[in-house]
This record gives structure tokens, C-alpha cells and sequence, in this order.
DNA sequence: CGGTCTATTGACTGGCGTCAAGCACCGTGG
DNA sequence: CCACGGTGCTTGACGCCAGTCAATAGACCG
């Protein structure tokens, strides 16, 4: 079940495109132009993977972190009996795995889940980086942070809030995070997950999450057909999952 | 309900100890003599806290971190209706709320479990040390990447595993921490939490958490009275819980 | 045109929440 | 000394939510 495309993933040379990036950092402060020139001299490796193919393994101790480019892709634990947990999604800008800088193990794999271009940084340009400037440092640092502050919220969702909620407040959230990338507006966003890996994020059945989108559906909330997703009444929506997005660190403020 | 004590928080002066953060530290690295002095000089505000009192409000936009040295303390969000989700656990030797020098505003409140001492620590200083030393700026960095990696098996555990599997591997995780921070040992610590406040942890009604509680303890594989917590067969436990303790980052490495 | 993946729907079962009652313990005050 | 209220723990009855099993239909692909 689930396996990797055996396919392997297409690597390709040549300068990586890192504004999206860059972008993610300028939304959350100022950045000088040494700061930019350091980010845009670090040594990448650009790669394209496939949907379900892993990017990193559980398990490995890679020497370089990835930073997605284009794409959606997830963190993923698996459990015994081949059932697996999504515990976090990333999207284009996101420094997917750069906690794996410091931690050295993988606790978890990095999936794609639909087409995805990637650049691995080596750790050692990482540390360089930071060493260099303390604000980039503070900035990458901040990234692990907020992934932190929203996996403080999805454990609350998961632990107290009912499945509806969930679903609300997750389509709300991954709004407001496209938005703020730039790859979403008019509450209309690309969403290339299949019912199957929603109910891995949600930790449910496969069968009730169709059931519960179906009322979200009903209920004139939500549309989502054909990996795109919009939000119908956001209003609504944000009440039904009491939805503040504090969380998502959308605020410039000086770090 | 869960309003904290309304006797004010105690506040000492004078130095203090700040050894179980250091140990907490080299447990993970080799400090130098340096580092050492650089955190031995860090200006602290030592408060102690009664259980259930408020050491962090949700919402507030706090100037200084706070540190744990000694007592349990939880990170907890809450929701409409009066429930609550905890979405951590401190222990002594724990920089319980240091992502917050970068977050600016608190998603969450930081609670006493049982009896607390805290020291409150400048984040104008949290600053000046990261700068003057990259080791410990990593080192910081790397604790709250760790508070990440629990949060993401905490959420596999709410996703994917049963509440028996649930309990036991929260008790896994809480004896090696406290083992490691030198609070335990014989498969035998202190956990001064309520049912009530355990339910909290999982997410769960108090009663069902009395109920799978039993369980446990007529399986023999837990004993729990008296905020005095006993594994019986840790082997038997940690196994039901599928628990593997790489998550918890307890190997001494460089970083 | 068959095979695989995804979405959908119904029937049945079991897990977990809610409500409720009762017990044990403890500090307070008559 | 005992009555008391508060808190935490325990247990049972009942109902709903969510999982499992199963079957069907549509989309895409070889």
C-alpha cells in the first residue's frame, strides 16, 4: 500500500529558482540585501519527484534539507498494520525538513503528494548561513517554529474538535497559508490530495471523511472536485472551526 | 473551570539554580566552558507557580521566556465550550516557551501541573547569547525543534493509535525524559496530574481515561497512585505502544 | 475492453461521550 | 468530635459517532 512510484525522481542541474522562498521569508520581515545575496548563493540540488514518491525517509540521517519549490507535500509517520499519520503540509516556500539540520535522525518521511520540485540544501551551507548573518539565522529558526505552532493546533483539532471542524479548519488554514504564498485568491485554491491522504491527516476512516465532506459540501460551504478546492462562505467556515489564525505567524514583525 | 489559583504567584530573588537546564543541554552537546558562563550569566526572575495557575496567558505578547526548573507544566490551548486541549508537557531542565522570542504572540497558555519553579529569562538576552554563540544559538534552536518532534508523535498518537496505545506511550515518553533529566529511575517517577488534566493530554472524556486506565493497570503493565507513577513491564508496554524513542533526540551529538 | 484507482453509499458493529450515582479523601468549621 | 462541601476516582446505563466490510460506479490507462 502506498508505495513510492518506483519511478526515479528526476534530478536536473542548472540554477534553482528560490523565490518562493525567498518570498516566505519577506512576508515575515525585512531582509537586506545581504541577506538575500547569502540565500541566493546556497549550493542547491534541484529535484522533481512524482506524487507518493518519498523525498526523505524515515529513518535516514540526511545531510542536506529540502526546501519545496512548486508542489504540496506532507510529513508522514507510519503505524503498524501499514496505516499511516500526516502530522504536517507544506507548500511551495515551506523549508520542509529543515529541523533534520539539528536533529540528525528522521522521525518521520517527507511525501509527495502531488507533483513536487524540490532543492536540497547541504547542512553544512545551512550552518555557514547562519553563522554569517544572526538575522537569517532568527528567520530559519522561526520557520521550525511556526511548523510547531501548527502542529500545536492540529493536535488540538484532532484531540477536541469534531470532524467537521477538522475539515474546516484545515481548508481554512491551508487558504490562508496559499494566500499568503500567492497561490491563492478569491477563496479558490489548488488542492491535489486524494480523500484517502485527507483522512491520513485527519487520523480517520477514508469512508467518513467522504461522508463528512459531502454535509461541508451540502451545507454550501465548500466545494472541492478535480484537486480544486474553494471555500464557499469563509465566514461560516471560520466560525464552524472557531478558526483564528494567530497561529500562522502571518504578521511582518521585525525578528 | 480550570481557573488558576487566585493566590499570586510567589516571586523570589536572589540567584537561581539553573543546573537542570544546563544538564538538560549537555545531555545533547558538549558545552564549553564559555557556553556555560554565558548561561550562568543570563538575568532570570525566579516565580513559582501553584497547580493550575496561568505561567504564560494565551494571547499575550510576553518580553521573556520562561524556563522550568523544577515541577511539570503544560502547554494548553483552549477551546469554545470550556474544554481544553494540552498540547505539551514540561519538565525541569525544559526552556518551556523559548519558540515565543520568535512567535511574539502566545497561540497557547503555558500551565502548572503540579508545584512549579520558573525562571523568566529576557528575550533580549535570549538574543545577545544566541549572538554571541552559535553553539548555543543551535542549542536553543534544537530545543524547540525537539518540543516539534514530540508534538508530531503526538499527533500520530491521536491520528492513528488506540487509547490503550495512547496511554502507554505517554508513559514511555515521560519516563525517558524524566530519566534522562535524572527524575527517574527503576521505571519509577512522579506525575502529579489528575485524570481530568490526562484527559486533557489525549484528547479524551475522563471517564473513557479512567476506564482504559484499569485496563492497564490490571494487564499489570502500570501502577499509578499518589502522583507516583510505576511501569511494571516496560518491555510489554513499550511495545503495545509501538514506542521508539528516536523522536525524543536523547543521543549525545554534535550540533 | 479489462484493471486499477478514486469516490460513493449502505449495513452493521464497537468505541467513546454523556449522564448519573456513589465512594474516598481532605480541609474547614461548628 | 463529627458534619460539610469540594475534589478526584470509580462504575453503570444508554446513545451516537466513527470504523469495518462490502458493493457499485466513474475515471483513467494500458
Amino acid at each position: 500500500m502506498n508505495d513510492p512510484a518506483n519511478s526515479p525522481a528526476s534530478q536536473t542541474t542548472g540554477p534553482s529558482d528560490i523565490s518562493p522562498f525567498i518570498r516566505m521569508l519577506q512576508r515575515r520581515d525585512i531582509l537586506s540585501e545581504e541577506d538575500i545575496a547569502l540565500i541566493e548563493r546556497l549550493p542547491m540540488r534541484k529535484v522533481r519527484f512524482q506524487p507518493g514518491e518519498d523525498i526523505v525517509a524515515e529513518g535516514s540521517r540526511p545531510k542536506e534539507s529540502c526546501m519545496l519549490l512548486h508542489g504540496l507535500a506532507a510529513r508522514s509517520q507510519s503505524v503498524s498494520g501499514g496505516g499511516r499519520q500526516i502530522t504536517a503540509l507544506h507548500i511551495s516556500g515551506d523549508f520542509v525538513d529543515l529541523h533534520a539540520y539539528l536533529l540528525k535522525t528522521m522521525d518521520h518521511s517527507v511525501v509527495a503528494m502531488g507533483p513536487c520540485e524540490v532543492s536540497f540544501v547541504p547542512h553544512t551551507a545551512i550552518r555557514s548561513v547562519t553563522e554569517q548573518s544572526h538575522h537569517l539565522g532568527r528567520l530559519f529558526w522561526l520557520s521550525t517554529v511556526i511548523d510547531g505552532a501548527i502542529q500545536r493546533t492540529w493536535i488540538t483539532c484532532l484531540g477536541r474538535r469534531s470532524v467537521e471542524q477538522q475539515i474546516a479548519h484545515l481548508f481554512c488554514e491551508l487558504y490562508r497559508r496559499f494566500e499568503a504564498a500567492g497561490a491563492a485568491k478569491d477563496f479558490r485554491f489548488e488542492l491535489p490530495l486524494t480523500q484517502a491522504q485527507l483522512a491520513d491527516v485527519l487520523g480517520l476512516s477514508i469512508v467518513h471523511v467522504n461522508k463528512k465532506l459531502q454535509q461541508l459540501k451540502t451545507a454550501g460551504l465548500i466545494e472541492w472536485k478535480n484537486s480544486t478546492a474553494r471555500i464557499l462562505d469563509y465566514d461560516r467556515l471560520a466560525s464552524l472551526a472557531e478558526f483564528d489564525p494567530t497561529y500562522l505567524s502571518l504578521q511582518n514583525e521585525p525578528r
